[in-house]
DNA sequence: CTCCTGAATT
DNA sequence: AATTCAGGAG
């Protein structure tokens, strides 16, 4: 029985890598989405936006974002008003949901208050309602972490890339991570374009935009070239 | 691995 | 109407 390679440059070597990054940054400069959670610096409103953005479209996300970060500047001040809080994010659905990021918002409370930065040791994941993949998005915001963001869409490029068959649990798979993992240090290995985050982002919105569930854009990728799957389309 | 849950998609 | 989605937790 064949066993396939465990490491990310077998199913995608260096130079490959370094290319993808180089065409992939280049389409983000002009195709990017503009959300307000991506240029906050505040980082309880960065986490607040993850939590609302699970299983939420990102336009509806933004009208509760705006009126949340306004009236809730830390932590602490969301953490006082529970009913307040439920009340901003009712529009959105998902109560269960609602009731975890309300236990969320008293972890933060409790563990950081209103402080205005976070240590760079902090791990966030030990955080209730925060896993591999909102840790990542905040780290490589606020610290320039290496760290990829592997949401379901993200495994879905790196299933595509590799002609993988894809399913939502690829996200968790021992290869796949280590794929990501690979690509980010040779990403934020370049001499520009380097920023962790905006490669994290760059992914996302190529996920949203382009290399979509059903009916991916493959004539306007700007992988397409490296794609096994895309490379099937020619 | 399975479960959660209701919006989105087909 | 039926199926798919989606991070996190168990």
């Amino acid at each position: 029985m064949e066993r396939r390679s465990k490491t990310g440059t077998s199913l995608l070597n260096r130079s490959t890598q370094k290319a993808i990054h180089r065409k992939l940054m280049g389409w983000f400069a002009t195709s990017r989405r503009n959300y307000p959670w991506r240029t906050t610096q505040n980082w309880f409103h960065l986490i607040m936006a993850e939590l609302m953005l699970r299983r939420t479209r990102s336009d509806q996300v933004a009208s509760v974002y705006e009126s949340f970060t306004k009236k809730y500047r830390n932590a602490s001040q969301a953490n006082l008003d529970p009913d307040g809080v439920q009340e901003e994010l009712r529009s959105l659905g998902l109560n269960w949901r609602n009731e975890q990021i309300l236990q969320t918002i008293q972890f933060l409370s409790h563990t950081f208050g209103s402080r205005r930065r976070l240590q760079a040791t902090v791990d966030l994941t030990e955080t209730p309602g925060i896993g591999d993949y909102c840790n990542a998005m905040v780290r490589s915001k606020l610290f320039q972490d290496t760290l990829p963001a592997i949401d379901s869409n993200i495994a879905r490029i790196y299933c595509r890339l590799t002609d993988v068959k894809f399913h939502p649990e690829m996200r968790r798979k021992a290869w796949l991570r280590q794929l990501a993992a690979d690509f980010m240090q040779t990403a934020t290995a370049s001499s520009s374009n380097n920023d962790p985050f905006e490669i994290n982002l760059a992914l996302l919105d190529l996920a949203a935009l382009v290399c979509k569930p059903s009916a991916p854009r493959c004539i306007e990728c700007p992988i397409q070239k490296h794609c096994k799957t895309g490379q099937k389309k020619l």
